[in-house]
RNA sequence: GGUCCCAUCGUCUAGUGGUUAGGACGCUGGCCUCUCACGCCGGAAACCGGGGUUCAAGUCCCCGUGGGACUACCA
């Protein structure tokens, strides 16, 4: 076992967490935890123009929500901070100095059209479109000339010819050339850093041991090696995993659908189902084990498990893993994550008598798929069954079908006992009595009391509903049956 | 275009030279059953192609082909 590897998940807040980076805190996450090691959160936040505090709240709610917890990083700090690279801009520039006077670096003057007409230019030619180094030989002069120009430089890494060569976890050795890399920007001309350059610094500083994260990032792992060698430090140890892609296998994007975890909390997906549904995705775990609780994936978890192509994400099988988690949930806490649904559905929970609402509960949960399914089930125990659908209302409108509910809600008011006693006995008088069963016996029942022909078992649905609301329901179909087919019926005859 | 990565049922995957190529979702037949679900039993469904290596290749190598990622003063 490797010893007390830190490991880390590193955002930047410009959008919800969308699940592929779910997918990758997960990784990180899971590999902490099996190998006892630390698991840090650090916001990447340089991008002033497209990073929001509102993004990192809830990036950092949805990582909770999940069950994703952090050893270091923002709310709760530790021994590396700070966790927000926007507050280590200090850290950044020091580095920086440190390139600059090792003559590793070079300001370049170029401006953004400058740099899109050599970009333009070499397409054009139909040469691969890379910085061609125009400011990496400048004199001293030149560079006052720029400067008095009110130009502001950003910092280019000297890119060398050597090649770099490293080990991946998943995908084994890889290598990239040098000379195919043009020289990169690690400082912005607003001061910033660059991506590459922030990352590099911050993994090392914060003794990261094992950079887990997506395949694309790939490429960007061998300019990260050229500046783990430029400032002298040992790079960790990588692992790019697969991505999640689409239907169509390019990468998940907003136009596939729901992407982002805080979309599959609205809709009704719990936090347990897609967490073991992530962990599925472009994995698996030890025996061939699908359903596993965050505490056994954490166990059975290993990078060699993950693999390298990429995986389609299938809602279909997430709502399967969504369905399941549901029925096995306690129903006391199925009730405080239904609640929100059942508020949008037109059932205030807080209005609903919490025993009995928990009585629906119990009856329905098998039905769902989501939470927000929870509307289209409830309404039978709440709606009387004015809106006969029109199945109930063939059902109603058979031979002796009427009879069948008159006889049931007759055979009612002469029973006493629990709901479920008054029930069977009630259905075995109407049986000897009509001599009907089966179908015939059910069917109307159904229908008249719940105005459905499809719902959780009868004696379930009596038994919330009582024996009082119950007689109100059957006479109330009755009357509708009759006033629409008989009498309707004759009149026109 | 360049660089890099990848390739087993529709989808997620197991498989590390010898298997009737296994499981899951979905689809489907049946059972259970008042219905719908659940559950149980069964079915259809895959090794991208071509060359090697080997007694033996889904598994190793090469070449094709296909797909993907990256190619920003985003991360």
């Amino acid at each position: 076992m490797i010893s007390k590897p830190r490991v880390r998940f590193a955002p930047s807040p410009t959008g919800e967490l969308h699940v592929g980076n779910a997918r990758t805190a997960l990784f990180n996450w899971m590999f902490a935890r099996h190998h006892l090691g630390e698991f840090v959160l650090r916001i990447e936040d340089t991008d002033e123009a497209r990073s929001a505090r509102s993004y990192q709240d809830s990036l950092l709610a949805d990582l909770q929500w999940l069950g994703l917890d952090w050893d270091e990083g923002p709310s709760i700090g530790g021994d590396y901070g700070p966790y927000k690279q926007s507050e280590r801009l200090d850290i950044y520039a020091t580095h920086l100095n440190a390139l600059i006077a090792e003559d590793l670096v070079y300001p370049c003057y170029c401006t953004a059209q400058e740099l899109e007409d050599e970009r333009q230019a070499l397409i054009l030619s139909k040469r691969m479109p890379r910085y061609m180094g125009k400011c990496r030989n400048l004199t001293p002069d030149e560079r006052q000339a720029r400067l008095s120009e009110g130009r502001s430089p950003s910092y280019r890494f000297k890119v060398s010819k050597e090649t770099v060569v490293f080990d991946d976890l998943i995908r084994g050795p890889i290598k990239f050339e040098g000379e195919d890399v043009g020289d990169f920007i690690i400082v912005r001309s607003n001061g910033m850093p660059a991506y590459n350059f922030a990352v590099v610094i911050d993994d090392h500083l914060m003794n990261i041991t094992h950079v887990i994260r997506g395949e694309d990032h790939l490429s960007n792992t061998a300019l990260q090696i050229m500046l783990y060698r430029a400032f002298g430090f040992d790079p960790p140890l990588f692992a790019h995993h697969c991505l999640i892609l689409g239907k169509d296998h390019a990468k998940l994007s907003k136009r596939h659908g729901s992407v982002s975890v805080g979309e599959f909390r609205r809709r009704g997906f719990l936090p347990e189902a897609l967490i073991n549904y992530l962990g599925l995705l472009g994995s698996s775990f030890a025996d061939g084990r699908e359903v596993l609780s965050r505490q056994e994936m954490v166990e059975a978890f290993s990078l060699e498990r993950a693999s390298k192509s990429g995986a389609v994400f299938d809602e279909e099988k997430l709502r399967w893993l969504n369905a399941l988690y549901i029925r096995s949930s306690e129903t006391g806490s199925l009730m405080t994550e239904l609640a929100p649904f059942l508020r949008e559905a037109g059932y205030p929970p807080e209005s609903i008598d919490p025993d009995w609402l928990r009585l629906v509960i119990e009856t329905v949960k098998n039905d769902l798929t989501t939470l927000a399914d929870i509307g289209e089930h409830i309404g039978i125990f709440f709606d009387p069954p004015d809106d006969l659908s029109p199945e109930a209302e063939t059902v109603l409108n058979q031979p002796k079908a009427l009879q069948v509910v008159e006889v049931f809600d007759q055979g009612l008011a002469q029973e006493e006992g629990s709901p479920e006693e008054v029930y069977i006995r009630t259905i075995r008088y109407v049986k000897e009595t009509l001599s009907v069963k089966g179908k015939a016996l059910f069917m109307p029942v159904r229908a008249a009391l719940t105005g459905r022909t499809s719902g959780p078992e009868l004696e379930l649905v009596f038994a919330v509903l009582g024996r009082d609301a119950a007689r109100r329901r059957l006479k109330r179909s009755c009357e509708k049956i009759k006033d629409k087919f008989y009498k309707h019926g004759q009149e026109q005859q």
